[in-house]
RNA sequence: GGGAGCUUAGCUCAGCUGGUUCAGAGCAUCUGCCUUACAAGCAGAGGGUCGGGGGUUCGAACCCCUCAGCUCCCACCA
């Protein structure tokens, strides 16, 4: 049989999936026997395709299901997707206004039978997508937060958090999206600082010719919104403006002076134009001083008739032509640039407006307590913890959760409006009903109208981890205290999402998980970096800078994209992508594929086992399980690329380039049936390790290699564990290794050929004793035979140093002792002045007073080794010099 | 404006309580090899005042101070 020196990851992807599918090995039930594993995924948008920031996301959890898989755990990884009321209505409006239907001539209804057709059509094929990577996931668990059962919850938790008064509805200043026609949450603002203007503004004195007060805005279309003029009391420059009024430039009303301490008299004029209407200061501003509101921008960001002028312009239109118009009639004093920050919207990046609203909040700081404390106390541990600082700062300061957004697809609102505007709320309008001819205290049918609106995404997202496995416990929380899912897989394990969703989503999932269920939804936080591209910058559609991964897939295979993009993803750590990690994770997977076409082609003999091969297997068996139990320490620390890195090393340095070579017999030779036996052992040990990190490579050759059956499969054996190892025999590799790599490089400066065998003198001394490696010296490094001496012959050699051991080459003629006495003296003012720092220290007497006595110690040993090697290499220079 | 963090090899980063893991890894670079598993490879090599300055200490990449630069989070003084 002859095999492709290349790997082809194409079929075997496709293969593997789809019988692991078959098999039902992602799928999980209870199990008393077992101790749980359970992730709920970060629900993508329905709306969504896979991104670079997914298949990270996605690799590293993955990555653990897997692994806890393999160690015997009932591993669950529960699936879905979010309905994303916000970005999915945003794109059913546009995709109904391609077919020229506007939204505003639907009705609610219309518009979401538009929406789930969508949705049907559309949504979930980001979870098609992470098949291709290799994802896990318990499929048969697929969640929607729309579904009807979840809905309902959603439902139950606002009327419930109603009613424990921990919801009310208010007329407050809120976050608006014009673009989106909506309120926002505060964490859905960002803030830019950009280059703006501020324009100074001359505001005529009432009952005064040539009297005037200027102001400083960066929003000049807002003072026909006006309702005062505000400087601070202490400021002496208009003290005589005191109770005066003055007019607003180009509609000329007259509004009052006032006076607060809040106006600061060293920025801009020390005036301030107060705007209620479109300022959260002056809002608050407004409020204290009884000021009017007036409100002239319409819900899409245009003017309306209270403005007067310029009625029908959007904002930013208005802005220029108010300027221009200020400007011609000499009331624009002077233009500066002005640096600013200005919220926009995160879902339609419109700038915010500040509007007075009414809205459904969440008081949150009746609720986050627990949820405080359980993170700062490390019963839910925050990975890397660097992120308890930023979530300390967020509960501590945290401000009323605005839940209603004016939007369509999303949970309606359960409140229920008389004509007069009298509410109640209730789960159906049935109740509603009742509940309302109770509190009013009237009979018969009342006409009652639902809240148009919709709550926030997140308020149904919050309560994922336990709805993925039970709805009822928050529909019917009297009866229902949790199903067998929930009380066997709750709470989860880890959770692996994105630093930017710590607030929206992470922390009111632990507030909602006490809440509901008095206990954290997860013990682990594991929160991954943001993918840039090698450049730094954020991957983005515009800079077109962001690979399909498909088409990633298609081109490297799936393991050696989750390899890839591993290779430079420690936690908490932006992962600088650059399409070369990729191409290492493929060369890994060539590597290990041509691994094993090597073992594969050996023919088996039964005769006695070569010493070098006993050396090599005790040698791997010590070693690969150092490195499990190194890969276990940083699987404990979430260093999961660290992980990945032991494991690569391991595999490519250790079993291949030294275990491999040395038990590999002459072309065409047979193996010896035992070094066979264990070389095939350790070779799938070194599968099952690699298995989490790159799952399809590994199960195809778990099966190639022994000609195993097909039900026996890698991703249900059990993942290796690390044992007791003995170090003297890795010391002595390692001493064994680096003379291999010495005689190595000899060859290379002394431009002899590795086909050409060559004698190695040792001196005799006791350093050797009980090293048992010569026969691996020997073959590695191509040797006809190894020679112990007394001294070392005086000419046509080369001599180099492991540890303090000599060894020695003769070179037939090929030496060139001019270089050789040269390289020698080199070596002897190196150690000299090594010698010379050691001297130092141990002559300094408060270092041999207070230092720890192992580390004075250390440093007497440092001394007489380099004395021993400075004797040594000088013995040689004198006999090459004879 | 408040807070957090970072600066170590060309690049990306490890480096735990100051001392045998102390100057490391991967990638990149250079040299030599198409050696019957692999050129998507093999063998070998070079490369760093640990951001600058000061201090504490017998001893500092690590602790303290200071300066400089970068990043992120939170926060609407127009």
């Amino acid at each position: 049989m002859s095999l492709s020196t290349k790997y082809n990851p194409a079929e075997v992807e496709n293969k593997w999936y789809s019988y692991w599918m078959k098999r039902g090995f992602f799928h999980s039930e209870p199990n008393s026997g077992k101790e749980p594993f359970c992730i709920v995924i970060p629900p993508p948008n329905v709306t969504g395709v896979l991104h670079m920031g997914h298949m990270l996301n996605n690799t590293i959890q993955d990555i653990l299901v897997r692994r806890a898989r393999m160690q015997g755990r009932e591993a669950c990884w529960v699936p879905g997707t979010d309905h994303a009321s916000i970005a999915t209505e945003a794109k059913v409006v546009a995709m109904l206004r391609e077919r020229g239907i506007k939204k505003s001539d639907l009705k609610r209804e219309e518009f979401l039978k538009y929406a789930w057709e969508w949705k049907e059509k559309y949504g979930g094929i980001i979870l098609e997508q992470l098949k291709r990577l290799g994802a896990s996931c318990d499929w048969e668990r697929t969640t929607f937060t729309m579904d009807p059962d979840y809905y309902d919850a959603v439902i139950s938790v606002f009327v419930d958090l109603y009613r424990k008064g921990y919801i009310y509805r208010g007329l407050r200043m809120i976050n608006w999206d014009p673009a989106g026609k909506t309120a926002l949450s505060d964490d859905e603002v960002i803030h830019k600082e950009v280059s703006s203007k501020l324009y100074y503004i001359r505001y005529q004195i009432e009952g005064s010719e040539n009297e005037s007060v200027t102001i400083a805005t960066v929003r000049p279309e807002t003072i026909m919104a006006d309702s005062a003029i505000c400087v601070n009391p202490n400021d002496e420059r208009f003290k005589h403006l005191k109770g005066k009024k003055a007019f607003i430039p180009l509609i000329n009303r007259a509004v009052p002076i006032i006076e607060d301490e809040y106006v600061a008299m060293d920025f801009g004029t020390g005036c301030l134009k107060v705007t209620p209407a479109h300022d959260m200061n002056d809002y608050e501003l407004g409020k204290k001083h009884n000021l009017e509101v007036i409100d002239i921008l319409n819900d899409d960001g245009t003017l309306n008739e209270k403005a007067k002028i310029f009625i029908g312009e959007d904002r930013f239109i208005a802005r220029k032509k108010v300027t221009k118009e200020l400007e011609a009639k000499g009331c624009l004093v002077k233009v500066e640039d002005y640096q600013t920050s200005v919220g926009y919207s995160e879902r339609t990046d419109a700038v915010i407006e500040p509007r007075l609203s009414l809205q459904w909040f969440l008081e949150m700081k009746k609720i986050t307590k627990p949820a405080f404390e359980n993170v700062m106390n490390d019963e839910i541990r925050l990975i890397p913890p660097k992120f308890k600082n930023t979530y300390r700062h967020w509960m501590e300061n945290v401000r009323d959760w605005c839940i209603s957004r004016q939007l369509w697809w999303g949970h309606r609102i359960p409140a229920w409006y008389d004509e007069s505007g009298n509410y109640v709320v209730a789960k159906t309008s049935d109740e509603a009903q009742e509940i309302y001819r109770k509190k009013y205290n009237v009979t018969g049918d009342v006409v009652l109208n639902q809240d148009p609106d919709v709550m926030d995404t997140w308020f149904s997202a919050w309560l994922w981890p336990m709805a993925v496995f039970d709805t009822s416990i928050f529909t019917d929380p009297v009866n229902n205290k949790g199903n067998r899912d929930l009380n066997y897989y709750y709470p989860t394990n880890d959770l692996v999402t994105a630093p930017e969703i710590l607030f929206f989503w992470v922390a009111r999932m632990i507030i909602a998980g006490y809440e509901y269920r008095g206990e954290r939804p997860f013990s682990n936080v594991y929160l991954t970096g943001i993918v840039r591209d090698k450049l730094g910058r954020k991957m983005s559609k515009s800079l077109g800078n962001s690979p399909d991964p498909l088409d990633l897939i298609a081109q490297y295979g799936a393991d050696a994209i989750r390899t890839g993009m591993l290779f430079s993803a420690p936690a908490g750590n932006d992962l600088l992508y650059d399409e070369k990690l990729v191409e290492q994770g493929r060369n890994f997977a060539n590597k290990i594929w041509n691994a094993f076409r090597l073992v594969n082609g050996w023919t088996t003999v039964n005769f006695a086992q070569p010493e070098e091969n006993k050396i090599a297997i005790s040698w791997f068996r010590a070693r690969h399980h150092q490195a499990l139990a190194e890969i276990e320490d940083h699987f404990s620390k979430f260093r999961i690329s660290d992980a990945l890195l032991s494991v690569y090393k391991l595999i490519w340095d250790d079993f291949c380039s030294w275990y491999l070579e040395i038990v590999k017999p002459e072309f065409g030779k047979p193996i010896d049936a035992q070094t066979y036996e264990q070389t095939t052992g350790f070779f799938e040990i070194l599968l099952k390790a690699l298995h989490p990190f790159m799952p399809f490579i590994t199960e195809e050759l778990w099966h190639e290699l022994n000609g195993r059956k097909k039900d026996d499969c890698i991703i249900v054996t059990s993942y290796p564990v690390a044992e007791k190892f003995s170090a003297a025999i890795l010391s002595e590799a390692i001493f064994a290794f680096d003379v291999v790599t010495e005689i190595r490089n000899t060859r290379n400066t002394k431009n002899l050929s590795p086909k050409e065998a060559l004698t190695l003198l040792v001196k005799k001394t006791s350093d050797l004793h009980g090293i048992s490696f010569w026969p691996v010296i020997k073959k590695l490094a191509n040797l006809n035979q190894i020679e112990f001496v007394q001294d070392s012959p005086a000419t046509n050699i080369t001599a180099f140093l492991v540890r303090s051991a000599e060894f020695f080459i003769p070179l037939e003629g090929k030496a060139d002792e001019a270089k050789e006495r040269e390289a020698i003296r080199k070596e002897i003012t190196y150690h000299r002045g090594f010698l010379a720092i050691v001297d130092k220290k141990l002559s300094n007497e408060k270092f041999v007073n207070s230092a720890p006595p192992q580390v004075v110690e250390s440093e007497r040993k440092k001394k007489a080794d380099a004395e021993a090697k400075i004797n040594a290499l000088e013995e040689n220079l004198s006999r090459i010099s004879l």
